[in-house]
DNA sequence: TCCAATGTTTCGCC
DNA sequence: GGGCGAAACATTGG
């Protein structure tokens, strides 16, 4: 689950604010209050009267308001008196009060307070690294995953294996643009619906400009999946 | 039916 | 101590 999707959770979230828990699969929830949440990056931060929690939904992990999966155990259960909510195959990790200090949000690629000006700077001082593998770094964009990935470097026309160094800064400073401006655009998207309909490289057969196929290999030190038209993402160097 | 994949952390080695 | 790769974890849509 990348960023965006995890604002949206947040949202959806929304209707249990100060509410009281009557059931819950761990004892400890029983009886406290959900206070409220947001989120950095892919983390999913809850407030609760007692304790907080960071969610990571991972790969595989996901939530559901009033009508759980069935056949699975949820990781967590809460029981509200307008609803249930349940999240599954997650990580959770109890965090301390305060948590908010600890974490940048100019870092975070959903925040108002992300800084381009500071990921221009962290890109240009790691000049050999490739924009797949910094694009994914959540130390610089936080939230962005593969699919946003995937889809900035076709909008942008570059090659996953594309070193920094070859950037101008121009063209770096027009990537991150895009990307921030993506990250918005995939949660609009997601929000009616209509995400997928909207790939225009991720997981398709064929490039939608110039018809030729699509290259789908591990790219980067990450070695994640990237799905890219040699003839609109040439590589112009060696 | 099989298997890649919207991801991160930890561990051991050099 | 940093960097790296492998492994662990865990699920499901195509």
């Amino acid at each position: 689950m990348e960023g965006p999707s995890i604002v949206i959770a947040t949202e959806e979230l929304k209707p249990f604010e100060k509410q009281k828990i009557l059931s819950s699969n761990r004892e400890n929830f029983i009886g406290m209050r959900y206070i409220g949440s947001r989120s950095w990056g892919k983390h999913l931060l809850l407030t609760f009267s007692k304790i907080n929690l960071r969610i990571h939904f991972l790969m595989f992990g996901s939530y559901r308001i009033d009508n759980p999966r069935e056949n699975r155990i949820p990781k967590l259960e809460l029981r509200f008196k307008q609803g249930i909510v349940y999240f599954y195959s997650c990580a959770i990790k109890e965090i301390p009060d305060g948590f908010e200090e600890d974490y940048d949000w100019t870092i975070d690629t959903m925040s108002e307070e992300f800084s381009k000006p500071r990921a221009k700077k962290v890109m240009l001082s790691k000049p050999k690294s490739k924009v797949c593998d910094l694009l994914m770094d959540q130390t610089i964009f936080a939230g962005v995953g593969n699919i946003i990935k995937n889809e900035v470097l076709y909008l942008q026309k570059l090659h996953p294996d594309t070193r920094i160094e070859i950037l101008t800064p121009k063209e770096i400073s027009d990537l991150i643009k895009v990307t921030i401006k993506y990250c918005h655009q995939f949660y609009e998207w997601k929000k009616m619906n209509v995400l997928k309909r909207n790939w225009k490289i991720f997981r398709k057969k064929k490039c939608p400009v110039c018809l030729g196929p699509i290259i789908k290999r591990p790219t980067g030190k990450l070695q994640r999946i990237s799905h890219f038209c040699l003839k609109c993402q040439p590589l112009n160097y060696v």
